[in-house]
DNA sequence: TATGAATGCATCATAAACAAGCCATTTTGA
DNA sequence: TCAAAATGGCTTGTTTATGATGCATTCATA
């Protein structure tokens, strides 16, 4: 019984998911690492593995940034090593913002 | 009993995922929009999205991927709108690639 | 400064991810 | 070519994420 995919996800979202898979596929045969291989060091299945190489949105977030972290792909940051630095501006940025959002009554940034 | 996290995560995997929650807590305050009403538009509780602006590691990345998609957090593009020109790419580069890859007995890059 | 609203954080039931194992198929390198 | 190895794709059982609910606390604004 495969699951009727309960959820729904954007054009961009899936793009983006797919692409990432492929980024970690590449890497790791750029590497010659094996599934199987690279399933152990990551501390999953390779089943897993092959799923988050897929693209698929039910993996953790957690398994898939861990995999892409031991092969080199570049995650958020435009460039390598910023990651760190970007990290400390958003929260020396978040203790500025407010912490609460009241509903707004007039217009909302709406345009998405 | 909740046990705590079987799963390690890298400093660096954790500083991204910290980082696309604050992102996505920044978009969404500047949005002026409340939690409730953000979860309602990507279809998941307030106690997940919840989760996901903490930068939890065991959110889907579907989940994840969809509420920065419904925010304009950008994801893997460099510049916006890459996104789809990246996969197309990727997709036409895979299948140059080999398709499986047999146990290097030389020297693996094994530097990370 | 009140006060209605938003958020943080528990708990519990349920749905879904995940690991393990297995077999068929494809691929690589000798 | 051919045999060993890698991959694809199931299945089953266990672990975990998720939704729902409720409540205490904090916040925004009138």
């Amino acid at each position: 019984m495969s699951k009727p995919a309960t959820r729904a996800y954007s054009r961009h979202t899936t793009a983006a998911l797919v692409l990432l898979g492929n980024l970690i596929r590449e890497a790791r045969t750029t590497s010659r690492l094996t599934a199987g291989e690279l399933a152990e060091r990551a501390g999953i299945s390779r089943d897993l593995l092959r799923r988050v190489e897929r693209g698929d949105p039910g993996c953790s977030i957690g398994v898939v940034f861990e995999v892409a972290t031991l092969l080199g792909v570049p995650l958020m940051e435009a460039d390598p090593g910023h990651l760190a630095l970007r990290l400390q501006h958003s929260m020396e940025k978040r203790a500025l913002l407010p912490r609460a959002v009241h509903a707004a009554r007039g217009k909302v940034k709406d345009d998405f």
